[in-house]
DNA sequence: ACGGGCGGGACTGCCCGTTGGT
DNA sequence: ACCAACGGGCAGTCCCGCCCGT
């Protein structure tokens, strides 16, 4: 077929894109547990079997977003003799605020969700956690121990400054919160 | 009443100490998935629907330990001028260290499920923040970003610990690889 | 004991009238699915044991009232010489007319239950054609089949008059309902 | 696509038909709730959740019959200048004769579980009731509550004759038990 | 890539029987 | 006798997997 591997993916972002927006919407209506699998996929017009071939489960449409895969770019473009607190700060930085610009309203009901949901919440933390390993894996010769505390309570700062920003309904500027939150570390001692 | 809630609260934790015996004992011959409530119901001699009056879920078999609602009450018998900081680390060294040195092979099927089955790890990142959350309801007037930025720094090092720990296979001091990990936070910048 | 069995039955029935009265403000509240015998039992402090010891099932809650075993006792009272019919529709009036007065808006309540939820609808006809039976037992010699066909037709018309009444919210007359509804009947050719 | 929605509708029919054969088989040897919607999926070799799919209770696999959506279109096509009750009791003739010629043991056994088993009892009469709102409905600027009373009144004359016609285990002629009961309707006075 | 049919496992709610305590 | 807690059994719902046909 003509249609390249990049078009495909294209549509099947615009496809998830669609999904998720139903099911968010839903969510917030009614209720996550309240929602079923069904409700999401009448509202999308597309069968059960198909939700399930855009999203794993019914936990992933509410983890998902369009720039998840990224991460690892951003990373990898970041100057090589930083010091890797730093590009870690930065890179969080960008992926986040990419979202919050780009729709701050979808990005606060999916982190409202993560908060209430226990099994979103547990996803989330998880999903956190794998991205520390993804950073700890690319440090080559280090105090593995060292590395990867680091990297906790970096990701442990951003998700105190995402649930502040949630308390607040979204008020207050996200971006400010997170720096807040990093400089918190800093003086931790 | 002859029968006090003490010993009704004690049969039942012995109870569910014995369902969770023979729930580990499977997960770890057959797998955490590849075992239904229906098998560890048998094997404990219960029927399923017993099963949930124990533990709410499957998960809960293994993030359940009997000393969990203990942890506010040793965190109230901290002195009261000691930091924040301290109390929480010399916590946490109790606690785990009462289940290490109880039943240290217990400890080590519970950390390798945790780590190796994502719903698992998810759920115990989850209870570790909800720990957090405990702490800083704790601490009035203070600022709660600064306060939850720490503790997700401290309990974010116990996972790193453990982590080790399951990966050397229990072979390794847990109590001394909790202090590196603690030590590691202290010169984090 | 000294307590007669009356003053028993007394007591019973006030401990039902009381449970009764949480049920169905909850059941109001949130809706009859939504509403478990934990919660009943809860709200009018008693174990979800005795819930049954006072009603057989939760549907029963709704359909029982204080003067259901009453009804043979008023058929009879009625002169011997009265056609069928005619008994009939005295006992169903005094019987509703009762209800009617002393607790409109519980009676409500109950009807609007009925109504609604399939369960309770099909014991709500079930009762009515129980009554049918025993009716149709205290005539002797008679064409069952006609009695019945009779039966049938009268406790319809009073099915139709509570449901008209509740379609209305109950604003109109209950009785005037019932009378328009039995009236109905005469002219059914 | 090759296999039209009729086709799939048969196939599904078929299906149902299989699964309802064995469930009344059973009930009828060790009564209805002896028998567990396993041991029903066991005969008809079926998985239980699969029962649920084709029956979305229990009750339904005894309340459902192959004719059943057909009745609507029965009603539309009686005369339009037929009097209401005249084709009311034409369609019932109809539908009810179609049952009994076609199968009499089976109508047999499902209106013996009808009769006894008191959820089934309710559901049916459930069923007529909402038999009778459908025809309701149809019948534009009537006087409802006639219109509904003398539809309770039919469907009661028609719940008199299955009622006999089982008592006499199905010997006797159930369509003229089911004239009979239409007859002494209309002398009802 | 989509849809349908089917299976299986977790989990919940109703309801009942039993035991043990007042 | 009354009652509370405990345990068991079954109906029913939802998530999610697999296979098949288009």
């Amino acid at each position: 077929m003509a249609a390249g591997p990049d078009l495909r993916d294209r549509r099947r972002t615009r496809t998830r894109l669609a999904i998720q927006a139903e099911a968010l919407r839903l969510f917030a209506e009614r209720g996550y547990a309240q929602t079923t699998i069904d409700d999401i996929a009448d509202a999308a017009a597309i069968s059960p079997r198909t939700f399930f071939r855009y999203f794993p489960t019914k936990e992933d449409v509410v983890m998902w977003d369009e720039y998840d895969p990224e991460a690892p770019a951003l990373l990898e473009a970041r100057p090589d003799d930083e010091p890797v607190a730093e590009s870690f700060r930065a890179v969080m930085r960008e992926a986040l605020g990419g979202l919050y610009r780009r729709d701050p309203e979808r990005l606060l009901t999916r982190v409202r969700l993560m908060a209430t949901v226990p099994e979103l919440r547990a996803r989330f933390l998880e999903q956190q956690a794998a991205g520390i390993e993804l950073v700890a894996a690319q440090i080559p010769d280090a105090d593995h121990l060292r590395v990867r505390v680091l990297g906790h309570a970096l990701v442990g700062a951003v998700t105190v400054a995402l649930d502040a920003w949630r308390a607040d309904d979204g008020r207050s500027d996200l971006m400010a919160l997170v720096d807040r939150a990093f400089a918190a570390l800093d003086d931790l001692s």
